[in-house]
DNA sequence: AAACCGGGGAG
DNA sequence: CTCCCAGGTTT
């Protein structure tokens, strides 16, 4: 038998049953491929629930303000999708009537969606015969072909697309995408794969010679920048703060924070003189170092060292939002985990 | 080709 | 602690 049919007679005994494999909306397939990227399937499936039901329609999704969709998308990292899922969704509802383009070549001119997703969407929403390239394909493949080139090279991905395509079938190209995808998530793992129990173990290069646990080879490494990040949070008498929103080409681009002194220094802020040069105009009446131990928040390329200030002034901030109305804004996580804990304490003056 | 972009969970 | 997840865009 061939591999093909392999995968699919194991994807038919083992295939986890998710909401996106019950519909052939190409909106809702398109929305579930945006949320996995990057993204593990338990991390993204409260988010796709969400998305469909409060945006049940691409119009819908297209007709919302930006600010909601961030917010939603508030919790589920790389910020640029939700702003890309954005401006796809105002095109396909606007330009094209509400109807996806029906394939790859199509698809991929879209915001948002790159090589893989055009392939995935391609494939399971309109049986274009196209194979999708992840990290379980590289993983899967390189394995049980003995692939030893480096996937992150761009030449190691062209060697893996034309693999696949030799090897996905005319008539489900679908069944056979998701079948290796679920094969690399749940049976040919990176860590500790189950070889025992696989459908491939008498071809799998990889288990033949003894380098499972080598493959796929990926060589790429990424250095991790330390940023120092202290955030003031003025509280006036009325329960009011100052937040700004993310405006550069940054991290969290469009999400709202507090007022941040923000560098890549370790060197400590003096906040006192900051709010005396800075904020001249705030009449303060005290500060305080809310976390004397740093919160450290770790990005996939920057390793972020947080201390919250509370500032109490005796003056309105006029340009100030209820503390209670916070929740209205998509802050970063760890800013949106800190409201969360330290609300009381900022509110009521008692200890979290 | 390389840099950049979040957050979480497994081991 | 390290690795990596249904990747994409920008430089």
């Amino acid at each position: 038998m061939n591999l093909s049919n392999k995968l699919k007679y194991w994807y038919l005994e083992n295939k986890r049953h998710l909401p996106w494999r019950e519909t052939k909306d190409p909106y809702a397939i398109w929305l579930s491929e945006i949320i996995l990227q990057q993204t593990r399937v338990i991390q993204g499936l409260p988010y796709y629930e969400a998305f469909l039901k409060t945006y049940p329609t691409v119009f819908d999704l297209a007709n919302a303000p930006e600010d909601d969709i961030l917010r939603l998308w508030q919790g589920l990292g790389y910020y640029s999708r939700a702003r890309n899922l954005h401006e796809t969704a105002k095109k396909v509802a606007f330009e094209y009537n509400g109807s996806f383009p029906n394939n790859y070549k199509d698809l991929i001119l879209l915001k948002g969606i790159g090589d893989y997703t055009a392939a995935a969407i391609a494939s399971i929403a309109f049986d274009e015969v196209v194979p999708v390239v992840d990290g379980n394909v590289f993983r899967v493949l390189s394995r049980i072909y003995g692939i030893t080139s480096d996937i992150s090279a761009g030449a190691t991905k062209k060697e893996f697309q034309q693999l696949a395509q030799t090897l996905i079938p005319q008539n489900n190209p679908a069944l056979f995408n998701q079948a290796i995808m679920d094969f690399g998530a749940i049976q040919c793992t990176p860590k500790s794969p189950d070889c025992s129990a696989c459908p491939f173990i008498k071809e799998c290069i990889a288990y033949q010679t003894n380098q499972v646990d080598k493959l796929p080879i990926k060589i790429s490494k990424v250095k991790v920048k330390n940023r120092y990040l202290d955030f003031l949070i003025f509280v006036d008498q009325n329960n009011c703060t100052l937040i700004e929103q993310r405006t550069q080409k940054d991290i969290w681009q469009k999400l709202y924070q507090f007022p941040v002194i923000d560098r890549f220094e370790n060197k400590k802020a003096d906040i006192n003189s900051i709010i005396q040069t800075q904020y001249a105009k705030i009449n303060v009446q005290n500060i305080t170092l809310m976390n004397p131990k740093q919160i450290v928040h770790v990005l996939s390329h920057q390793k972020l060292h947080i201390h919250f200030w509370l500032i109490n002034t005796a003056d309105v901030l006029t340009e100030g939002v209820q503390w209670s109305e916070l929740n209205k804004f998509g802050f970063p996580i760890v800013i949106h985990n800190f409201i969360q804990s330290y609300s009381n304490y900022i509110t009521n003056q008692t200890l979290p």
